[in-house]
DNA sequence: ACGCAATGAATGAACGGCCGTTCAGTCGCG
DNA sequence: CGCGACTGAACGGCCGTTCATTCATTGCGT
C-alpha cells in the first residue's frame, strides 16, 4: 500500500532470461531450471526445501521465510502452491511416508517368496543409504513429538505403522510356521523388531558417533538371529562369528 | 523505545480498588489457598503445569498463557521464577531426567549384584508406572524432535543416556562373562536393549491401543530371553510358555 | 499485644517483534 | 497482448517479556 513505486522492485541479480532463439518455436527444450515450472516440479522444489530446512535447524525455526530462502524462491510461493504452512508440513510428511513405504514393498517384493529373505530385505531398506538419511531422520523426529497432538499427522503416520507392521507380522508369522519355530509368538518378535527399528532410527540420529548404519543392522540382524536361530546365525548376529554358537 | 513517557501508561480500567469499608482491616479472610509460597514449591508447580500443557496439546501449543493458566497463576510469575520461557522448558526436561535416572540407579542397586536381577530390574523401571506415564512419554518425545537443534536439550539428554547406556553395558557384559555367554557380543545386546526401550516408548505413546506397558515388558523380556537363553527363559520370552523350550 | 513500615511475591496490561497470510503489482511466455 | 506464475511489502494476530502496581507477610518499635 501507500507508495510501492519508490521501493525498489524485483531485482533479480542472476539468471534472469537466456531464452536461446525461436520464439515460435512451441517447445523450447527446457533446460533452465528457473523460472515458470509446472506446479509439481514446484511442489516438490517446495516439499524438499522444507526436509533441508527442518533437518538443519529443527521445526521451531522452520518458517515460511526459512523455506522459500532455502527454496530460492519467494514467500508467497508457499501459500500459492499449497494453501497454508500447515498443508506443507503435511504433504512433506505424506511424502516421506510414501517414499518409504514404496521402499518397502519394492524391497520384500524382490526379495522373493522367503520369509528369511524378506525380513533380511527389510533390515536392508531400514537402514538403506536413502531411506534412512540424517536429513530424513530429523523430519520423521520432529513430526513424531507433533503426532499425537495432530490428526493429519497420525493418520499418515499410522497408514505407514500398519502397512509396516502388517508386512512383518506377516513375514514373522511365516517364519514361524515355515521355519519350524512353533514355539516362537510371531507377534512378539514382529513387535520387537519394528520397536527396535525405530529406537535404532532415534539413535542414529541423536547420537551419530556411537551409532552406524552399519551398527544398526548388525543389530537388528542380532535380533533376528537370536529370534529364530537357525536361520539368521551365519548373518552375524550377537554371536561373535569366530566362536561356534556354544551349546554349553 | 523513542519516548515511552507519552504512551499512555498502565491504565486499569477495572478494579482498581473497591475496598467496600475498612481500609484499616488488613486481612479479610481469603478463601483461596493461593497466595505466597517458597519458590522451590511454586517451581515445581510450574514445573509439573508445563507436563501437563505439553502433555495434552503438545509443544507448538504450549505458550506462557497456557502453562499460567494450568498452574492457575498468572503470566508473570514464570518470568519470575525461571527467567524465560527456554529456562522453563529446560528445566522441566532436566526434572525428568533426573527423575528417570534416579529410578534406574535405586532400582538396579535394590536388585542386588546378580546381572540377571539387574537387567530385569532396568526393565521393571522402564516400563513402571511411576516412569512410562503417557504424560510424561508425550514430553520425552516432544524434547527429542527438538534435542537435535538445541544445545542445552542435547547435553541433558546425552547425560541421561549415557548413564542409561553405562549401566546397561554393564550388566550384558557381567551377564556374559559370569553366566557363561563367551559367544555373546555384549555391546550389541546392551544397544539393542536401550533401542527397543526407546521405539517401545513411542509405541506406548503414539498407538496406545495396540501396545500396553505389560506388552512392552514381555517384548523386552523376551529380546533378554532370546539373547540370554539359560537366565530370562521361565520369565516369558517369545516362546511360548505352553510349549517345552523345545531343544531339537 | 498491636499496628506500621518494609519487603518482595504475584499480577496482568502493554509492548515490540515475529510470522503466516494476503494481494496488488511485475514479468515471462505463448 | 493477455494470462497466469511469481513476487514481496504490508497487515494482523499471537506470544514472550517487561514493569508499574497490588497485597500478603514479617519484623520492629512502641
Amino acid at each position: 500500500m501507500t507508495d510501492k513505486g519508490l521501493t525498489l522492485i524485483h531485482n533479480r541479480p542472476f539468471l534472469t532470461n537466456n531464452a536461446p532463439a525461436a520464439m515460435t518455436r512451441p517447445p523450447p527444450p527446457r533446460k533452465t531450471a528457473r523460472r515458470t515450472a509446472p506446479p509439481e516440479k514446484r511442489r516438490r522444489q517446495l516439499i524438499e526445501a522444507t526436509i533441508r530446512c527442518v533437518a538443519k535447524s529443527g521445526f521451531a525455526e522452520t518458517t515460511i521465510a526459512t523455506v522459500a530462502r532455502e527454496a530460492a524462491l519467494s514467500q508467497g510461493i508457499i501459500n500459492l502452491h499449497f494453501q497454508s504452512k500447515e498443508r506443507l508440513l503435511t504433504e512433506t510428511l505424506r511424502h516421506l511416508a510414501d517414499e518409504y513405504r514404496a521402499a518397502c514393498a519394492e524391497a520384500v517384493a524382490s526379495a522373493g517368496t522367503s520369509a528369511e529373505a524378506g525380513l533380511a530385505a527389510m533390515v536392508e531398506v531400514d537402514f538403506n543409504r536413502r531411506i534412512c538419511e540424517k536429513k530424513k531422520l530429523a523430519v520423521w523426529f520432529a513430526f513424531w513429538g507433533e503426532r499425537k497432538f495432530r490428526p493429519t499427522y497420525r493418520k499418515i503416520c499410522a497408514a505407514r505403522d500398519k502397512s509396516y507392521d502388517d508386512l512383518v507380522r506377516q513375514l514373522c508369522t511365516a517364519m514361524c510356521e515355515e521355519g519350524g519355530y512353533p514355539d516362537v509368538d510371531a507377534a512378539i518378535v514382529a513387535d520387537g523388531l519394528s520397536a527396535l527399528t525405530d529406537g535404532l532410527w532415534l539413535d542414529l540420529l541423536v547420537r551419530p558417533d556411537s551409532m552406524s548404519r552399519e551398527r544398526a543392522r548388525r543389530i537388528s540382524m542380532a535380533f533376528l538371529a537370536d529370534a529364530f536361530p537357525r536361520h539368521f546365525r551365519s548373518q552375524g548376529g550377537a554371536r561373535r562369528p569366530t566362536q561356534r554358537p556354544a551349546r554349553r
